[in-house]
DNA sequence: CTGTTAGCGCCTTCAA
DNA sequence: TTGAAGGCGCTAACAG
């Protein structure tokens, strides 16, 4: 027996001379079968079934105007579960519109973005959903994309008007912070990304906001808002808390800076450092958080509910119900106290 | 301003005739530019950049053994981060390769997975990668499947030679396992998967070969193996901690019954529940597990290298580097101890 | 170096 | 109820 490797795909015109029709009767079939004698239907499956045969979606969305069922979706790093699970219920909005989702990875960059983008287009793509890099907008002004709606999701890009989900970042960090305060503590650190990231800044106005609100001055010294990974956030949580004055609390902006503190946190009470057991206050759950040494608080979210919001505005954009100037969908989060 | 919407992407002939040539010189100009004047390449350029224009990939791979430059990956759950991390690698294979992953979730749905791979084939991808339910393989065979080549990734199926990657479950689960035994644990309880989820299979056959390797005898009273989440492996560990001849320590099969025995752990001890305090020992790496009031060994491996595997695989069989018969790849893993 | 012809697989349109 | 013609966007193959 040797391999089938190297035969090519069924066409529609093997299916029809197999059958004994013309190839616009299998068309016919195929598309459910109106204005097809049922005895005819039953040859042409037979011969779909008998040759394997798959009709061409390419060929099929040639024609303009004709959708191709695909999504393309950029992201900016898969290996972060809170963007497999966005890619998640984008996918699963996407099926339920009987739709594909094409799928990249940016890794934060730009070029990469840009070069996405491209390929999207030119895969005739029926829409884009994208995490944005904070770069410049001009690959996906609406000239650019022409008639392919975008959405964008957790970030907005600045100059760039299009439709967007977000969290409520400033909301749920201004509460992380007022739960804090309110329990008493006045010396609360702060663990975030860079200004530059879109969400990093939010979540910083969120804590400075309820800082300043209740008169508790922001001290520069206990900020730190340019970790980007564990090991960085784990630095910047020993650099905090072997200050003179340490916090008696922390608020992490995010997960990595969250498990960051927390290594660092374990380490010191492992190796017996004197000093603070700060509370915490974390954007963005993290599994086991019940078996940390330390109160943690968290700001939940849920990811994938974020893809499904930022597929549905998609959808509602191709078809139709929804007109008009952009849209942002904020989604709420909830504090759930230790 | 009205909106853009509406307009339809240009084509190759307005590219052509604003550039004042006929469209065979725009795709030439495309496709690098030989044999064009570098002038001619230049207004062409000019034209594709003032239109907005983008190749229309779907027809430029209408014709027959041209390629799509599409990848279809079907997987089994996006949320996991261990399938998240596996997908990154795909992805980042083949954009080395300059193709696309699309990107399907089967949810462990034998009907889904069916659906993607006959939607995938119409989509014309040129290979497949997947990470299979545990169902039957008619779909999967190399006569439904043409010359596409596939790559199965985690999981074998059953009565399909295909290529494969895989961990050395069996390997690290007996070398997790012979790791208690040398630390003087004769009474090791298990949690994993059901039989029929192949690495579930496999990983018990480890724990169960170094066990009778040892002259320890498996006890069913504490042997779990149909937790599917973390909530469901919870439970088994309570009742296996409650038992009155309780493990002293487990061997926990995947990354979900691990936070479940931690859980349990953690709640046991949060209650002052009397009673054993076990060693873990976890295939599949989990973060924070230095925090963990139980000494936890990790058998680590990377799904994102798994993925990278897959791809490499897959483009070997695509540029026809590597022919003949199915292979297996399988992956080592490592153990960390605590 | 450039253009014309033809055809990839499918489906809309029109005719029978 | 069925089929034939034509064209979607692009590019090999073949002129010129």
């Amino acid at each position: 027996m040797s391999t089938v490797r190297g035969v090519r795909q069924p066409t529609i015109k093997e299916v029809a001379s197999r059958a004994g029709v013309s190839p616009m009767t299998v068309s016919r079939t195929l598309a459910g079968g109106r204005n097809v004698r049922p005895d005819v239907q039953e040859r042409v499956m037979a011969a779909v079934r008998e040759l394997g045969y798959y009709r061409n979606e390419n060929a099929r969305s040639l024609r303009p105007g004709q959708p191709s069922g695909l999504i393309g979706v950029a992201i900016t790093n898969l290996a972060n579960p809170y963007y497999g699970n966005f890619a998640l219920g984008v996918e699963e909005v996407a099926a339920e519109h009987g739709r594909r989702i094409i799928l990249g990875n940016t890794g934060e960059d730009d070029a990469r973005e840009r070069q996405l983008v491209s390929d999207f287009i030119g895969r005739q793509v029926d829409g884009l959903i994208l995490v944005p890099t904070s770069g410049d907008a001009a690959h996906l002004r609406p000239e650019r994309l022409g008639e392919v709606p975008l959405v964008l999701a957790s970030r907005r890009v600045p100059g760039l008007d299009a439709d967007t989900v977000l969290l409520d970042d400033v909301g749920g960090a201004y509460r992380g912070t007022a739960a804090l305060l309110d329990a008493g503590h006045t010396r609360i650190g702060f663990l975030g990304n860079r200004s530059s990231v879109f969400t990093g800044e939010r979540r910083y106005r969120g804590y400075e906001r309820a800082m300043t609100e209740r008169g508790v001055p922001v001290d520069p010294a206990i900020v730190a808002r340019d970790q980007q990974d564990v090991d960085a956030a784990s630095r910047a949580a020993r650099a905090m808390f072997d200050l003179a004055d340490p916090p008696t609390a922390v608020f992490s902006a995010n997960n990595r800076n969250t498990i960051g503190a927390m290594r660092e946190i374990g380490r010191r009470l492992r190796d017996g450092v004197p000093g603070p057991r700060p509370a915490v206050v974390s954007f963005d759950d993290f599994e086991l958080s019940e078996l940390m040494p330390v109160p943690v608080t968290i700001i939940d979210h849920d990811a994938r509910l974020l893809g499904r919001e930022a597929a549905t505005l998609l959808f509602s954009r191709l078809d139709g119900s929804a007109e008009g100037p952009a849209r942002t969908v904020e989604l709420p989060v909830s504090i759930e106290s230790p």
